[in-house]
DNA sequence: CAGATGTCAGACCAACTGATATGC
DNA sequence: CGCATATCAGTTCGTCTGACATCT
């Protein structure tokens, strides 16, 4: 009986994606990088669409609403984001990231990079360039992807 | 050196790579694929190097030898995986596949597959097979990637 | 009032830590 | 006896569900 009938390939894409992944999470951990992963995504994207709403915010990080509260409250705590009213929809909040949220990410996202380097030791620069080109354009489009749809 | 000063790039590749996964894993739920992505992954590691000891197979899975056990028992009570004492050494278990696990796989890889599709959307069979190549060789070498260390 | 947004509290699930049993 | 392997129980962490407050 041969279950993968016509496919010897060892892993599947997903697979390795997950794996890859989570080689990554393995690594970078909060005394590595100086915050949570998912805290420098979120803050990432905060200096890519700045003022976005929290419902939006949400929607691109692919997580519940209600997570995305606990989420900024630890930003919150740490002094990195601010939430201000929404002057047109009192209802909604805006989310702005604070110089010191700036100034950490910039840090954060160095320490990235060199685990990055290590990470991807196998691949030579252009090859990297490839990977971060394919990944962007997977994502592009999905729900959480570079969607301008924060901007006012 | 200063990462954030002249570097537009929206997000890291480590982002992009975290947020693609969660992507996947938000969609490969237990009834859409019909087993948990982590078994599936499990499986498919058990049919490249059949015959694997118990602790091999979770340095490879990168997860903690207690963790293992837990998903083997999962994999185990559905009939989908065996549990061997090593003749050589009887400390040790030897998990193979089962001919149902073997069938559940594929079933399994089929819907994956789908799956893939439509997450990749963005990307022609030629990139696909690039980041698949990409993401096996970023692997290779890691803590988890293709290593025939099970073999005896 | 009905609907939307954000917030919190409690339940739930997955992962980690420590202790136990067996075999070398 | 010391060490290694696997297993389980208890804890902890992250996430999800439901109730409530505010605003339109």
């Amino acid at each position: 009986m041969n279950p993968a009938t016509k496919t010897p390939q060892t892993t599947g894409t997903m697979g390795l994606l997950s794996q890859l992944n989570r080689v990554v999470y393995r690594r970078a951990t909060e005394d590595v990088i100086g915050m949570k992963l998912k805290q420098l995504i979120t803050l990432e994207l905060l200096v890519k669409n700045e003022g976005c709403l929290q419902q939006e915010l949400g929607a691109t990080l692919m997580v519940d609403p209600n997570n995305c509260v606990l989420l900024l409250n630890e930003l919150d705590d740490r002094g990195y984001v601010e939430r201000r009213r929404d002057p047109k929809d009192r209802r909604r909040h805006i989310v702005v990231i604070t110089p010191a949220g700036g100034k950490a990410l910039a840090k954060a996202e160095a320490r990235l990079e060199a685990l990055e380097g290590e990470v991807l030791v196998n691949l030579d620069p252009s090859e990297r360039e490839q990977l971060r080109d394919l990944l962007a354009r997977a994502m592009d489009g999905q729900d959480g992807g570079p969607d301008p749809s924060c901007l006012d």
